[in-house]
DNA sequence: AATGAATGAGAATTCATTCAT
DNA sequence: AATGAATGAATTCTCATTCAT
C-alpha cells in the first residue's frame, strides 16, 4: 500500500516535469530552455529534475517519447467512419485534441520533425512511427478498395498527410491562433489532401 | 592607403562567411552552430567574423537575409508560363533550383520558418515576404481568370503552396535525398497543391 | 529542504568573495582584476562568485559599499574629544584602524576617489559620503565654537582632511610601509591640516 | 634637407600620437584606453601607433615621459623668489600652467602616482624625479636659511606638497573645473603646506 | 526524495598586435 | 611610412550537472 502511494506520487512528479519541460522546450527549443526554470515551472528544484531524467538530453527524449504516445493514444481510440475520406477526417480530429489539450508536446514534435537535426532526428522518427503507420494503415485500405489513387505509395501518401497536418500548426500557432483556427484544421487538411486546394470545382 | 582592401575581396571574405554560416546554422540551428567552427569552415579565424558582423544574430540575420534575396532574384527571373498550374510550377522550378544552388541557405529558411521561435519570427517574416507575395500574386490572378477556385483567400492558398513546398523539402533532406528527389519536387507540390494527393483520377 | 544552506553559512561565503575581490581590485584595479583568480583566491570556483554577484561590476561595487559601511561603522563609534583637533586626530585614528584591518577594501576606495573615472565615480562619491559627512560635522561645530577658521566652508575643509589623509596612505603602500607608517598617520594628517607642515614654530 | 624635413614630420606624428594617447589614458585608464581610438583621435591608422611605439605599455610610459619632461621643463623656467614661500608658489604655479596646457598629460600622472599598481609604478616613481627634486630643494634651502621648520626632512616634505597639489587637481577635475578652479590652486596648495587649513588666524 | 550551492567546461566577444600591400 | 584586415589569446559569463545535506 505504502509503496503503492508512492509509486503514484512519482508519477506526478514525473507527469509534471514532462509537462513543464514540453512548454520550456516548446517556447524556447532544446538549446534554449533552461533546466532551471522547467524545475521551477513545475514547481520543483533543479536537483529534482536530475532524480527522474539523467540529461537533459533524455529529458527531452522523454518529452517526444511522450508526445508521440499520447497521439497514438487518440488515434486508436478513433471510431471508424464508413469512408476513407471520413477516417482520415476522424485521425486529423484526434489528432488536433492533442495538439489543443496538449499543446506543448504537439508543438515540439512538430517543430523538431521540421528541423532534421541529425541529433534529434533519430528521436524523432523513431517516436513519430506509430503516428505514422496508423494513416498509412487507413491509405492503404483504401487503395484496396478503391477509393484511394495507388500510383503513389501509402508511405509517401502518410508523410503527406502527416506534414499538412503539421503545416497548418505552424500556421495556427504563427498566427497566434488566428487563421486557421484548430478547429478548422482537420477539415482543412483533409480537403487540401484529397480534392486540393486550388482547382475551381 | 595601400592597405585598403579590394572591395572585391571583401565581398569575397563576407560571401564565404555567409556561405560557411548558412551551412552551419542548417545544420546544428542558431543555438548549436558555433562561430568559431563557421569561421574555421570559411577559411578564416575567429576575429575575422567580428570584422563583418557585430554578432551572431546579427550573422543569423544576414544568412536570412541572402537567402531570402536569391529566393527573390530567381522568382524574379521565370518566365511567364501560359497557365496559372505553369507559372506555379515554374515559380516552385525557380525555388527549387535555389535549393539546389545554395542549400545551406534554404535550409535555415525553412526550419526557422517552421520553427515559429518569437525570437527568430520577425525576422523570417520581414525577409520572406518577397517570396510569399511573389506565389500570391500568381494565384490571384489566376482566380480572376477563373483558373483558380475563389472561395479562399489568395493570401492562404499561396501560404499553403509555399508550405508545401517546404514541407517536401523536408522530406527530401530528411530522407538523405531519397525520396522526393528535388526534380520531383516542383511536380509533386504543385499536383498536390491543384489536385490533390488522394482522389483517384 | 535540506540543501538550503545555513544563512550564516551563506554570509561566510560572500564575505571571503569580498574580502578576495578587494584585495584584487586593490592590486590591479576594476579593468585588470581576474574574476577567475578572486574565486580561486577565496577558495571557491569562478561559477560560485555569480552565485552572490551579478557581475564584476556589482561585485566591485560591493566592495566599494563593504568598504565604506565598515569606516563610517567606526567614525561611528570613536568617543568624543574634548577639543576640535581632538576629535579629528579620533576620526583619523579610526579611519587608520580601519586600513589596517582591511587594508583592501581602504585600497580600492583610496585608489577609486583618485581616479575621477566617470564609469565608477557615481559610486564612490554615493558610498563615500558617510565618511565625509562625519568629517564636516565635526569641523563645522568646530566652526560654531570658535575653533576652527571660518573664511573657508566646512564642507571644502572636509575634503581636504580626507584627502589629506589618502594621501598619507598612498605613500604609506608605496613606500611599502616604509613612511610614514600607519601608525604615525593620524598625527601627520592632523597636524598637517591644522598647523601646516612648512612654517617654523 | 631631405632628411631633416621628414625628421620634423616624424616628430610631428609622434607628438600628435603622444597628445591623443594622453588624452585617452587620462579618461579610460591604461586598460580601458583602445589603441585603435587613439590613432584615429590623432588621425592616422591603428598600423601607425606601432610604427612609433612597440606596445600600448610602452606608448603609455612614453606619455608619463613627456609629462614629466613638460612638467620639469617650466619648473627650470621659474623665475626666482626671495622667499621659500615664494618660491614654493612658484614652482605650483609652473604646475598648474602645465595641467592647464595639457591637461591629458598631468591627469595620467596624478592618476597613475594615486594608483600605485605595481606594474605602472616603477615607471612613475622614475620619471616624478626631476619634479619632486625641484620642489625638495628650494624646501632644503628654506631650512638653511630657517624659513621652514627643520624637525621633518626635506624629501617627505616635498613629497606632501607635490601631494597637495595633487589633491587639488584631484578635486577640480572631480567637481567638473567648479571647485577650486586652476587659478585658484597654487595659493590653496601653498597655504595649506604653510600655514594649514584650519587653525584660525 | 528533494534541494540548491558549487562547479567548470564551453561559448561569445574584445582588442592588442602582426604583416602584406 | 601608413594602413587596416586578419588573428587568436584572454576574459566574462552561462548553465548543465554533481553531490552533500
Amino acid at each position: 500500500m505504502m509503496a503503492r502511494i508512492s509509486k503514484k506520487k512519482q508519477e506526478d512528479v514525473r507527469a509534471a516535469l514532462l509537462e513543464a519541460a514540453a512548454d520550456a522546450f516548446a517556447r524556447d527549443g532544446l538549446d534554449a530552455a533552461r533546466i532551471d526554470a522547467i524545475a521551477v515551472a513545475a514547481g520543483y528544484g533543479k536537483g529534482t529534475v536530475y532524480n527522474y531524467f539523467a540529461s537533459k538530453t533524455e529529458l527531452f527524449g522523454a518529452v517526444i517519447e511522450e508526445a508521440a504516445r499520447s497521439a497514438a493514444e487518440r488515434y486508436a481510440a478513433i471510431a471508424s467512419a464508413p469512408s476513407t475520406r471520413g477516417q482520415l477526417l476522424a485521425l486529423a480530429q484526434a489528432d488536433v485534441s492533442v495538439a489543443r489539450d496538449r499543446p506543448g508536446f504537439v508543438k515540439v514534435l512538430v517543430r523538431e520533425t521540421m528541423s532534421f537535426r541529425p541529433s534529434t532526428y533519430g528521436m524523432i522518427v523513431k517516436h513519430l512511427a506509430p503516428y505514422v503507420i496508423a494513416v498509412e494503415r487507413v491509405i492503404a485500405d483504401g487503395q484496396v478498395r478503391g477509393e484511394v489513387r495507388t500510383d503513389r505509395p501509402s508511405e509517401q501518401l502518410a508523410l503527406l498527410f502527416v506534414g499538412l497536418l503539421s503545416l497548418h500548426y505552424v500556421q495556427h500557432w504563427g498566427s497566434d491562433g488566428d487563421w486557421p483556427t484548430l478547429d478548422e484544421i482537420p477539415e482543412l487538411v483533409t480537403s487540401a489532401f484529397w480534392d486540393g486546394a486550388a482547382a475551381p470545382r
